[in-house]
DNA sequence: TCTGCTAACCTAGTCATCCTAGGAAGGAAG
DNA sequence: CTTCCTTCCTAGGATGACTAGGTTAGCAGA
């Protein structure tokens, strides 16, 4: 019998475009072994258990995504970056939502080898900002409320959660105008407030 | 043999605590008959099926959310309405995170018999922003933003998604009082724009 | 009190999935 | 050609969703 050539990385791969079709939560181990015509048990063989293949759909995803963003981001700056920033990410987020739903999952990253994809996005949000010269913790707090919009707005949209009434790209370019706006007139914690 | 009195209600109750402690994704229906002392078969007489069963769950915590929100905000608008809003609905989202989950799943609307608690919360928010004098389209976008920010604050700090570095309350206020300058400088959609 | 009916609940079974233990075969290194 | 590791297998246990069809509790009416 020929060998179906198993890797981590190809179940991986093939988890994370399982994923994109028919969502994060119903990748299963035995549809991944249909689709490589092998007996669920040989999985096992690369990968721990399923939480491991989220795992390693969770990273893989984080990777590719960091990576979209960044190269939108580079050599921009201001409401150009935050705009590029947006537009990669949003877009990252519908066209693969299997992937992004695994970027969101709960993720015990002390069970993660590679850290940095996590990490990457972080600095390129903080660098993103760099542009509007806030000061902690008003950094930080404009970092959360943006991945916060941006996660949120998206999930939203992709759950259907917004009526068809008005047009979602233009609602979107909308809330980047608006946060931009935001991030110029950001109300600087005052010194009482530590 | 003693009866164990199964409702829809009562099951219904019993799917939504449990999932506010093990998550709503992994409600088993084996779980709750266990939990009532029952055999798995015996919920099929009260429930559809599993997913009839979370689109209950998902429709009692909108209602009691919407509740919340509803009794925080009354009496009260402008940035007064927009804080007790967001922390009504931070507050039920991180005091049941389960119930919280159902109503972000993904609902089917048609199999819903009762649509009330779910457009109340769309009235409520639209209400809030009267105070802000916005019309549309800025107000959909406005609407559509705030929805965002919250649902996405909420999901990332459930899901251990900001660091310990900064204080998530003061996080939080913060952003609550960025939205509300944001909401009184929001640039208006020029003519051009549809 | 007895009869009947309608639920509420059960037994028994099917199917899908996750996962383990241990065996056989491909194929590269010696 | 032999050795040995890895890949993939068979076999099987456990849990869970769900159905078909039977039994019984408990109430309504005679």
């Amino acid at each position: 019998m020929a060998r179906a050539g198993l890797t981590a990385e190809r179940i991986t791969r093939a988890a994370a475009d399982l994923a994109d079709e028919v969502g994060f939560d119903n990748v299963t181990v035995s549809a991944l072994a249909r689709h490589f015509g092998v007996k669920d048990a040989s999985l096992y063989s690369h990968v721990k258990n399923l939480r491991d293949l989220r795992t390693r759909v969770a990273v893989l995803a984080a990777g590719e995504m960091v990576d979209l963003i960044a190269a939108a981001v580079a050599g921009r700056s201001g409401k150009d970056a935050l705009a590029a920033f947006a537009g990669a990410y949003r877009s990252y987020a519908l066209r693969h939502p299997g992937r992004y739903a695994a970027t969101q999952s709960k993720v015990d990253l002390a069970q993660v080898a590679d850290l940095a994809p996590f990490l990457r996005t972080g600095e390129l949000t903080y660098g993103m900002l760099r542009a509007y010269d806030l000061a902690e913790p008003d950094l930080t707090d404009a970092v959360r409320l943006l991945r916060s919009t941006f996660h949120g707005y998206t999930s939203l949209e992709a759950a259907g959660g917004f009526q068809h009434s008005r047009d979602v790209d233009a609602s979107w370019d909308q809330a980047i105008e608006a946060l931009h706006v935001l991030l110029t007139h950001w109300p600087r914690a005052s010194k009482e407030e530590r």
